[in-house]
DNA sequence: CTATCGTACAACCAAATGGTTGTAGATCAG
DNA sequence: CTGATCTACAACCATTTGGTTGTACGATAG
């Protein structure tokens, strides 16, 4: 499995941005408003520079994007990349179903 | 947020796993078929003692069980954890097209 | 019984992760 | 101009991660 090097990687970039609560939770503020970096900073128990990190990891993973506004920076969610982790899990289900079904017909036939 | 606070770490378990393109082969295997770990540790260059560690951080998310035959161990995808992972991403992408519905409204409106 | 197979687990290692503090450059307010 | 604000980034630290090898043990085959 050579081939698809990148949307593997570009896949743990994804998943790995989702595996941190923080993260999730910044995703989701975005998702529905604009917020500064120190904005969101202010909302988490943890250093400025830590949450620019957060945001960081966020923006590499295609899930956030950052606008300079001023000396401000407008971190806004990006529907992309939410669109291709939930599109490589429907694949996953798919699949699944697939094999379900497969059973069943199996069961019924017997 | 000290609510949800078991779902969070479910959550992060759940993304962990999948943050790596090794485990999320494992998973697309295991749910079509079932393979034993060293069945498994086959396909991929790397030691059975890696392969093993892939498997057990997917148990430990719920995306797949380990079942005793023997001396072997059977392997088999969980639907459960799958379906947890694709409704969260489901949740967020609801909360995207809301937003661009009330952005689509004011445009309308002006 | 003995050798082999499938598995589990410990110990170790390098690199990545998630956090910190400190420094520095733009931009804005007074 | 000066000081405060927003951001970026480096350096550092502890822990986790993804890999290795080696050991041990139950189940199976001959």
């Amino acid at each position: 499995m050579v081939v698809d090097q990148l949307r593997e990687t570009e896949l743990d970039r994804l998943f790995q941005a989702f595996a941190d609560s923080t993260r999730r939770d910044i995703v989701r503020r975005v998702t529905v408003g604009e917020y500064t970096v120190s904005g969101l900073a202010g909302l988490y128990a943890m250093s400025f520079a830590a949450v620019q990190k957060h945001v960081a990891v966020l923006e590499r993973a295609s899930l956030v994007t950052k606008e300079k506004r001023g000396r401000e920076q407008i971190v806004r969610g990006n529907h992309e990349g939410l669109q291709k982790a939930r599109r490589l899990l429907d694949e996953y289900e798919a699949i699944w179903q697939q094999r379900v079904g497969r059973i069943a017909d199996i069961l019924a036939e017997g």
